[in-house]
DNA sequence: GTTGAATCTGAGTAAATGCTCGGTTTATAA
DNA sequence: TTATAAACCGAGCATTTACTCAGATTCAAC
């Protein structure tokens, strides 16, 4: 797939405003409407922009909606790295919890978005979950292997990808679960299977 | 949301077969197409059928794809309850290893129709998946209650949440995935740490 | 102030889609 | 055989949607 480029950078001011705005009603609209119903005329009137504006800048209604989740992953990936980093030194329980917490707290802060562009990744093929999944699972690995001695897996590359996808499934059912259990019991919880699998025993809390 | 009805219940054997074939077209374009490019006259055309014919069994497009899809939910709630009724006597180990490798297997199966689904469940709102949901934790819940002595939980209700969520985001993970672990590999690792979790130590395995 | 580029406008077009309805064909039963 | 109901057909309507383009407006530079 090639992904299509904005046909026009703005280069003014007065551009630029337009430009964001948009990529903001665009999530709007998406979030109220789904992409597919999501339609670009909907989009340039929430814009507050002519239809013909929205079009000097995105060549097409699919190269609008990429560039709005290319975007969100970035900054999401930024996020992640950013934590990580902070994290190296700390001790492994610690490390745990704020990193499940941190996934909790990033779904519940914007649920509706975060679901209407994990539901249009797939439809759209994007590489862009797929980059958000390979470097969250290559963070979590280096983090394993910094501190390997003090655990009991074999494979951090295995167990990377086991920890990232079974958080983030978590996070996922909870999105759309009408009983959910009370988040910080449900973070405990999770935290509780991440150590009791890295290194075993009551020792790991 | 009222679910929407059969607009009428075929009697005769021609009409079943019609019945049929227009459930099995919408689940084939369901797949090819996606929700929203999947027109009613491209399903009509695939089962065979002129588009007057669909509309005589389905009051529009949404009750047709519901009818899909419930379908296909209460086929895997029955699939599930038997399994775990056949291993509601076996030893842990034995039953987690069986419980990941059957969800590993469903959906390799037919991958992209799960997939499709899964998609339009949000979408649609439909209570279908919360119901799959539910009834997974129900059911693992029930086997958590009957081990639980053995077991190093407090709260069953909570370790099923997040047993199911985790091993299903795993599952889901993985159709995505473009680097996927060696499929054997992983579901024993799922499985460890499901046992892990469960009962600690390396009596797990 | 003037000029040319950047920016914005929105009525209109072509295509697609959900769905109807009047009418034909096929099955059932007396 | 014939009458009634069940099942099927498909041209076509009403609506929606992505996208164009010819022209109007605003900016920057001199």
């Amino acid at each position: 797939m090639t992904l299509p480029q904005p046909r026009r950078l703005p280069v003014q001011a007065r551009a630029r405003a337009t430009f964001e705005a948009i990529l903001e009603a665009s999530a709007r609209v998406l979030v109220e409407r789904g992409y597919d119903a999501a339609s670009t005329n909907r989009v340039a009137e929430v814009a507050g922009v002519s239809i013909g504006t929205l079009y000097q800048y995105f060549p097409n209604k699919e190269a609008l909606f990429v560039a709005l989740i290319e975007r969100h992953f970035d900054e999401q990936v930024e996020l992640l790295q950013r934590m990580v980093g902070s994290l190296i030194d700390a001790p492994l329980a610690e490390a745990v919890r704020a990193y499940v917490g941190a996934l909790f707290e990033a779904h519940a802060n914007d649920k509706a978005f975060h679901d209407a562009i994990l539901q249009q990744v797939t439809h759209l093929g994007l590489p862009a979950i797929t980059r958000v999944h390979m470097v969250s699972r290559q963070i979590v690995q280096v983090y394993l292997e910094a501190h390997r001695e003090r655990l009991r897996i074999t494979d951090t590359a295995l167990a990377a990808f086991v920890l990232v996808s079974a958080v983030e499934g978590i996070v996922h059912t909870l999105m759309f679960a009408p009983e959910r259990p009370e988040l910080d019991a449900l973070s405990d919880e999770v935290s509780l299977m991440v150590l009791r699998y890295l290194v075993g025993g009551d020792d790991a809390g």
